[in-house]
DNA sequence: ACTCTGGCCTGTGGGC
DNA sequence: TGCCCACAGGCCAGAG
């Protein structure tokens, strides 16, 4: 399931192998994979090919290729090919005869390019994605009040597509602010978990990330966040930042192929897992103090929260 | 203005 | 064996 980890890793794929290269051209097999693009599938093929692309950049889970006119030289780059990969998205290089995955979704041609061995790299990008809650579109880049430079993949422009202006900066990002967090995470009348899962507030955080940085923090997904005192809020975001850190380190060795493999069940960071879909088996922090505590699973917010219930207990002024 | 629910999707697996 | 339903969950529209 692609978190701000996983998605990083992909950008760094992209960046690595398809920027500098030509999208010459695109085929979309299933336009349901294109539904944010409201302008149509023809629409989406005519800006695209023929497009250089610039850089790739990530806020939170949203991913995109700022693209570029190459017969122009004196063209600004002002579009933007984004990617959400939802919960099953993939992008992958591959070379054009490999057989069709069986959820393949859109396929752009590369111009050719070779790696810094000289070795011809594959000329296809496919969108592979089974639950079609990830998807493509070409949309604006416009320009943003709050930018400043320093965010991972960020340096290039103060630009970000106007569909990703609400997302807000996620806890890897150099220009993210503790303070700013703080203020508005007391704001709120919610709980914890639900302050974290939501992208205008941190972004990049999924289900089992939160899960995982509470269990590390020892916070119940229900506390209250107008009651989150200054140390408080420093220790979730430690905890998020560490977590994802980790996961973003074991992510990374992927790479050595040519293939952007977006598997987050792949990577051997599963095993570290301390709280997400670990129902039933013992908490390792309890374990090690001598106690024999078992794992919870609760439902909430119509999805699963796992915790321990002797690290993690639940607020008196619980709020969901 | 803020908070929260339901719907979008398909494959998997448990219960009967 | 096969059918049904719950579940997985990021994001957004719209209800409250």
């Amino acid at each position: 399931m692609p978190e701000l980890p996983e998605v990083e890793v992909v950008r760094r794929g992209l960046a690595r192998w398809v920027s500098g290269r030509i999208i010459e051209s695109a085929q979309i097999l299933d336009a349901r994979s294109l539904r944010r693009h409201v302008a149509g599938t023809e629409d989406f093929i005519g800006t695209v090919a023929g497009s250089r692309v610039r850089d790739v950049v990530r806020r939170g889970k949203f991913l995109w290729m700022i693209l570029e006119e190459p017969a122009d030289p004196a063209d600004v780059p002002h579009v933007a090919l984004m990617a959400h990969l939802g919960m099953s998205g993939q992008l992958l290089i591959e070379q054009p005869e490999a057989p069709s995955e069986k959820h393949l979704k859109v396929r752009l041609q590369l111009s050719p390019a070779t790696d810094d061995d000289g070795v011809e790299l594959p000329t296809e990008l496919r969108f592979v994605d089974q639950r079609i809650f990830g998807g493509m579109f070409v949309t604006e880049l416009e320009a943003t009040p709050d930018h400043q430079p320093g965010g991972l993949g960020d340096g290039l422009l103060p630009l970000i597509p106007q569909q990703a202006a609400h997302i807000a900066r996620d806890p890897l990002d150099a220009a993210f602010s503790r303070e700013t967090f703080h203020a508005r995470l007391r704001a709120r009348k919610t709980g914890l978990k639900r302050a974290l899962l939501d992208q205008g507030l941190i972004s990049g955080i999924g289900n089992i990330y939160a899960d995982e940085a509470l269990w590390a923090a020892r916070f119940h997904y229900a506390r209250p966040t107008d009651t989150m005192r200054r140390p408080d809020t420093e220790r979730i975001l430690d905890a998020v930042t560490s977590v994802m850190s980790r996961a973003l380190d074991a992510g990374g060795t992927s790479f050595d192929s040519l293939y952007v493999n977006v598997n987050g069940s792949s990577g051997y960071f599963a095993r570290e897992l301390e709280a997400y879909g670990r129902e039933g088996r013992p908490c390792r922090r309890c374990a090690a103090e001598g106690r024999q505590t078992l794992i919870k699973r609760e439902s909430f917010m119509g999805r699963s929260s796992s915790l321990c219930p002797w690290c993690q207990p639940r607020p008196r002024n619980a709020r969901l």
